[in-house]
DNA sequence: GCCCAGGGAATCG
DNA sequence: CGATTCCATGGG
């Protein structure tokens, strides 16, 4: 990877494995608006940023060098190498197939508070539904940055009623917001430690919050935890698990997960984010 | 009107 | 344990 800085903006010239629109719309995060084909804005790490890319390079901006190296460059997860990966996986004809389907995705580090709070609102919902119910949160609760408004920090958001919460569209999740906050501000739940624990320790941690099953907390463990051996298995990865390897027959999540964890080992969670943008785009399974 | 969505809790047996 | 039902909300 090679970059420079040249007036408030980051240029990266050299690069493997990246795609805005596949990192962005493979599920994995709710917060960005498509400016243009291949020109994103993001609002994470309490910053609005825009990324366009063509094919010889991608520009962050605004952005000076010191952001990009103490920001951006773990959120992005750049000093990973996707090769190396990808060329593990692709013994899988079937992985391989998803692969070059979207072969620029990479699974960003969110900051696990927003990242935990998104999914808990994903739960039996569709992706423009809980874009929308997260970017009302943001603009009742969080503090505005150019025009857009941040993502909540827990001492804004727990100020929260339920009745608020409805307003935002939560449906039947504001309990479950307001226990998830609840859980961390007593001190139940500490998220910054779930970095330094197991993928299992970390996963019983978030499961005593109510609201958070099995799904929710291996999406915080994968997308925001950096516990790559997770493979959330929703909907769709259910359907496209069945329709590959389970020749359609009613299949458990458990089965999935320990078939998961037999064929994909460390790198599970990386094959989950291919099968299910292969998936979801190509309706795999359906019908 | 009916069905379902990046599920999970509550309640049964 | 496993299976069923309900949960708000909106789009197809």
């Amino acid at each position: 990877m090679k970059y420079i800085e040249e007036n408030e903006k980051i240029v990266m010239t050299e690069f493997e494995s990246f795609n805005i629109k596949e990192i962005l719309e493979c599920g994995q995060c709710f917060r960005f608006e498509k400016i243009d084909e291949m020109h994103y804005i993001i609002v994470a790490n309490n910053k609005v940023l825009n990324i366009k890319q063509d094919s010889e390079k991608v520009e962050f901006y605004p952005c000076n060098k010191n952001e990009f190296e103490n920001i951006w460059i773990n959120y992005f997860d750049l000093e990973t190498d996707y090769n190396k990966i990808k060329k593990q996986l692709e013994d899988d004809p079937i992985v391989k197939t998803a692969i070059e389907y979207a072969s620029g995705i990479r699974i960003l580090n969110q900051e696990p508070f927003e990242c935990l709070i998104s999914f808990i609102i994903s739960q039996n919902n569709r992706i423009p539904m809980i874009k929308q119910v997260i970017k009302n949160i943001s603009e009742k609760y969080g503090v505005k940055e150019g025009e857009y408004y941040l993502f909540p920090t827990l001492n804004q958001l727990k100020k929260a009623t339920p009745e608020e919460l409805k307003l935002c569209k939560t449906g039947f999740r504001d309990k479950y917001i307001l226990d998830a906050i609840q859980n961390i501000e007593n001190n139940t739940i500490n998220l910054e430690q779930l970095y330094n624990m197991t993928a299992e320790e970390a996963k019983n941690q978030l499961l005593k919050i109510k609201g958070v099953g099995t799904k929710v907390a291996d999406c915080v463990l994968l997308f925001s935890l950096k516990k790559n051996e997770v493979f959330p298995t929703d909907v769709w990865v259910k359907r496209v698990m069945e329709h590959f390897y389970f020749d359609e027959k009613d299949t458990n999540i458990k089965e999935i997960h320990n078939f998961a964890k037999e064929k994909w080992g460390d790198l599970a969670g990386y094959a989950q984010q291919y099968l299910f943008y292969y998936a979801r785009s190509e309706k795999i399974g359906t019908k």
